[in-house]
DNA sequence: CATTTTGACGCT
DNA sequence: AGCGTCAAA
């Protein structure tokens, strides 16, 4: 099968002008604007909370100033921050249900959705915005004159390199004075193909951002939400960006300036490069930095990687991300899951068929649900469970084509494959004990 | 016993 | 088809 991604062709790799809308601690925003009472007070939102008051899932920025993190217990927070609101993600059915948030998530994407068609929601409340044919009309209107930037658009909008935003504007207004200012440098620097688009990279940069603040000022005005943001020609950068500045900022990455920006940004701040790919990266080339990779040909990214990877390293290292903005509103799965870890270790039959029962009918309630929303049914099931195998963590999945279907039948359906999966379902001589635990 | 619960996508 | 990786709250 072809590769999913797609990517875009166009004259420049500086053409589009794409945004990364991220929600600012979007669980806490939730939680505080379901219960006003909560608000300028520090936040953080736990999943369950008998054992050491819960796992911390979100935590709001007055309670940031008090070094609660995600991944603490609620208890340690209440210890570095006696006077937290601890919110609880609702448990339906025995177990955390992230309903609520999914919901808020998509009232946020109705909104965004206005701006553009190019619009791809990246998770619960991140999303990725083609806004470039905007852009493109506000350049010909400003060519006119029946478009003109308003320094009001651009408060809390930054610009990576420089102090303040006022010093980039100040920039390209002397460009427009004089507008061959840069442009030995541009020539030195850019293919030859790509120079109409680098001439017009910050301006277009700079109307993205007046746009990106119509946004967020549309987003809280409709939801009461707040939302960072970056602005850039690529997925790649606008993701970058949005982060620099946070909460409710927007961060302009000038294309003159990610090669700087790079030789000190560590490898795995970028999107892909967090985990264990990155830390190979490094490894290999010996490089902690992004610029560094730069220093290597394709060729030879290619040969200690490999062709693709190779490639795509060679050209985010130069903040090149052909990458398109895929158009996708609703999510193409749904899926819920639950851990047992320890002592809670499913080890029996009937233990087994109640939590696929509890599973089961919150996955009926969301298909349905998607059902009336979207007019579309699933075609497939996966089930996915991890086993204790002699200590071992094993994990599984097995899936089954879909017609029709029910509470009853999916979970009917569940424990046939986990069954069918198992040469040894019971323990021998046993009616009732699995002979490997459930995780 | 202990982040957990999601969702997308790549490899083989 | 099944497994693994990555990322977000």
């Amino acid at each position: 099968m072809a590769s999913a991604r797609i990517h875009v062709s166009m004259q420049s790799k500086y053409d589009r002008v794409v945004l990364l809308v991220d929600m600012d601690c979007f669980f806490c925003q939730v939680e505080e604007k379901q219960h006003p009472e909560y608000r300028n007070r520090p936040l953080a939102v736990v999943q369950y909370n008998p054992w050491r008051g819960g796992g911390i899932i979100a935590v709001n920025y007055a309670a940031r100033a008090k070094g609660v993190t995600r991944h603490m217990r609620g208890d340690e927070a209440k210890d570095l921050c006696p006077e937290i609101v601890l919110c609880q993600v609702p448990n339906i059915r025995e177990k955390a249900d992230t309903s609520k948030y999914r919901d808020a998530g998509k009232e946020v994407a109705n909104v965004l959705q206005r701006f553009t068609k190019l619009l791809e929601r990246a998770s619960v409340d991140e999303a990725y915005l083609d806004i470039t044919e905007t852009v493109n009309h506000r350049m010909q209107q400003m060519q006119s004159g029946a478009f003109a930037l308003q320094p009001q658009e651009l408060v809390n909008t930054f610009a990576v390199g420089y102090p303040n935003i006022g010093d980039f504007v100040n920039k390209i207004t002397n460009r427009f004075a004089n507008p061959y200012m840069d442009d030995e440098r541009f020539q030195m620097s850019y293919d030859q193909n790509d120079l109409p688009a680098v001439r017009q990279s910050d301006i277009r940069l700079l109307i993205g951002a007046s746009v990106a603040g119509e946004v967020r000022a549309a987003v809280k005005k409709e939801t009461g939400y707040e939302c960072s943001a970056g602005i850039a020609h690529n997925k790649i950068l606008a993701k970058l960006a949005a982060g620099m500045n946070k909460p409710n900022k927007q961060t302009i990455l000038p294309l003159a300036e990610t090669a700087s920006f790079f030789d000190s940004l560590p490898v795995g701040k970028i999107k892909g490069l967090g985990g264990k790919f990155g830390e190979v990266v490094c490894e290999t080339l010996g490089i902690k930095f992004m610029g560094q990779v730069v220093k290597f040909t394709e060729v030879e990214l290619q040969r200690k990687f490999d062709e693709k990877n190779g490639t795509w390293l060679f050209n985010i290292s130069r903040g090149i991300d052909m990458e398109a903005v895929t158009p996708r509103f609703y999510s193409k799965s749904i899926g819920c899951c639950k851990k047992f870890p320890g002592r809670n270790n499913i080890t029996g039959l009937k233990t087994l068929q109640h939590w696929l029962g509890e599973l089961s009918s919150e996955i009926n309630d969301r298909l349905e649900k998607d059902f009336i929303e979207n007019n579309r049914r699933a075609k497939q099931m996966v089930v996915q469970y991890v086993q204790d195998i002699d200590g071992e963590e094993v994990a599984s999945s097995r899936s089954t084509a879909l017609k029709d279907y029910d509470q009853e039948s999916i979970v009917r359906f569940s424990l046939d494959l986990i069954k069918a999966n198992t040469k040894t379902f019971l323990r021998p001589g046993s009616e009732s004990a699995l002979n490997n635990a459930i995780k």
